[in-house]
DNA sequence: CTTTACCCTAGTCTTTACTCCAGAGTTTAT
DNA sequence: ATAAACTCTGGAGTAAAGACTAGGGTAAAG
């Protein structure tokens, strides 16, 4: 199949498709005559691979490495496999404790406000973060 | 002050400053004759509350809004302030929702796997990523 | 035969938040 | 007087994941 029916049956752009080839995802078995990249199933099999592997979270590097080990299965162990999703996890889980930092000093700030149609000459809001009261969050390592 | 001491002051780099600037966040007071920036103790608080409003989360263009706000706060209410927490507090718990998502997808394949040192010929997390299987995540509204 | 739909390459643009560099002037310390 | 430390401007580079464009060839249908 051509590129323009490979892209209907995952719901992405031809321009999508082919940014994954430049990034080394996936490879046409073939070109046509005129040039026209040619997709067999298995293409459009490890497609969906990509697109899967993205939607639990890896980024595209990611999902190049973990495309290495299905290309070459038998090199690989279960447990390396594992590992590359529970790091995956442990990550996301950062980045969940992260935002619940920035969450918890947010409903703090939110909390202390009257929230009325009144000047926000006195806002307790702008005011903590001029001054910094009540706003002490410690990032949790890693952030930026 | 000059830039030098306003950054150690806070702990970011000239650069960061000067990018500050760019992005018309902070602006010196004055220019000494050699074209210096000039900052004041009121430069210095700006900058302090810069800094803690992109550590509640805050993006920049956040923080200039919030500044915005701050410089004129007579203009607004403090129902308007509130509403600009609230609605951060609001987009930090969709991209929870969603990394929570992407979590509880992995662990069902972490928990799949058997994780040991065989090879990975039938990782059932491979073939989850294959075929589809128990990977079927409806991404929350609004991700990418 | 021509329109329409599709495909190609190569390259630029977007967003966010900086970082780094070159080349040059200035201030401070010795 | 000179070296070290500081500052300036302007511009380029980084990561992530594409979107979009120009300019041109190809394929299928009427």
């Amino acid at each position: 199949m051509k590129i323009g029916e490979l892209v209907k049956l995952h719901g992405i752009s031809v321009d999508t498709a082919r940014f994954y080839e430049k990034k080394g995802l996936i490879q046409p078995r073939a070109r046509s005559y005129a040039g026209y990249r040619i997709y067999t199933a298995g293409d459009s099999e490890r497609l969906g691979f990509i697109l899967r592997a993205k939607n639990v979270g890896f980024s595209l590097e990611q999902v190049r490495e973990l495309l290495q080990i299905e290309d070459n299965r038998s090199a690989w162990s279960c447990e390396h496999v594992k590992s590359k999703v529970d790091e995956k996890m442990a990550e996301i889980e950062a980045q969940i404790t992260r935002l619940k930092g920035f969450y918890s000093s947010l409903e703090r700030l939110s909390d202390a406000c009257c929230g009325g149609p009144v000047s926000a000459k006195a806002c307790s809001i702008l005011d903590s973060l001029e001054t910094g009261d009540a706003v002490k969050l410690k990032p949790p390592a890693g952030a930026e």
